[in-house]
DNA sequence: GACCAGGCACATC
DNA sequence: GATGTGCATGGT
């Protein structure tokens, strides 16, 4: 078997039997999954909880309704996942962008051609490979790997991936080498973001990070 | 009080 | 094309 894909097969598996089935994403609809991973963007999740827990109780969780909403308010009531003005802007021209192209039905959009809308959606101001990725996959259900700064400082970590990657390079290496299914990506990543929170922070690629991922046998 | 978090766009060289 | 910077709250 190839080197890489043996790896990545073994860090998968080695994440799994530690940390076990992460259950995501934490979020009950493709709606919530969509919020939720535009607010995220470089914060962590337990800001964002609170934003969407605020927009819940506005009564405003719905499309149509953020749609509507000034954009002043929707600010407001995102405070706490930080970048509150900017990410007010972001999620204003996605909610444009699904009203304008699919009526603001989002089972229509994620019917859509997957790398049409994956092309379509990075044309969104304020959606990046990461977000619209996590929207494929997590909300969409379409096996597509998500690469975020966890996934690219493991891969260094263990010699798989140049310090100077890009993003489609690192993802690319993935789906080249483990099989594309939407529930095998969803659970590599959402193991991947658990193992990063427990990574030495102040060294980059430190040698005594607390998992070590036996890449021998 | 520093440092970081499940990024991204934009300015400048 | 690479590198630097603004965006901002809340937890450690």
């Amino acid at each position: 078997m190839d080197r890489r894909k043996h790896d990545l097969v073994t860090i998968y598996n080695s994440l799994f039997e530690r940390f076990g089935p992460q259950h995501w994403w934490p979020g009950e609809t493709p709606f919530e999954v969509i919020i939720g991973a535009i607010l995220t963007q470089n914060t962590s999740w337990k800001n964002v909880e609170k934003a969407i827990a605020s927009l819940k109780s506005s009564g405003n969780f719905s499309p149509k309704k953020l749609y509507d909403l000034p954009i002043d308010t929707l600010a407001g009531l995102i405070r706490s996942s930080g970048y509150f003005n900017i990410k007010a802007k972001r999620l204003k021209n996605f909610l444009s962008f699904l009203f304008d192209e699919y009526k603001g039905n989002l089972d229509d959009m994620l019917k859509e051609n997957v790398s049409l809308l994956r092309n379509k959606l990075l044309k969104v101001n304020g959606l990046g490979p990461e977000t619209v990725d996590s929207i494929l996959l997590y909300a969409g259900e379409y096996p597509v790997f998500v690469v975020d700064a966890y996934t690219k400082r493991i891969l260094i970590r263990h010699g798989l991936a140049a310090i100077n990657s890009g993003y489609h390079e690192i993802q690319a290496l993935f789906m080249e080498n483990v099989s594309e299914d939407t529930q095998l990506y969803n659970e590599y990543h959402a193991l991947i973001v658990r193992v990063g929170k427990d990574l030495c922070k102040k060294i980059p690629l430190c040698n005594l990070c607390p998992i070590e991922f036996d890449l021998q046998k």
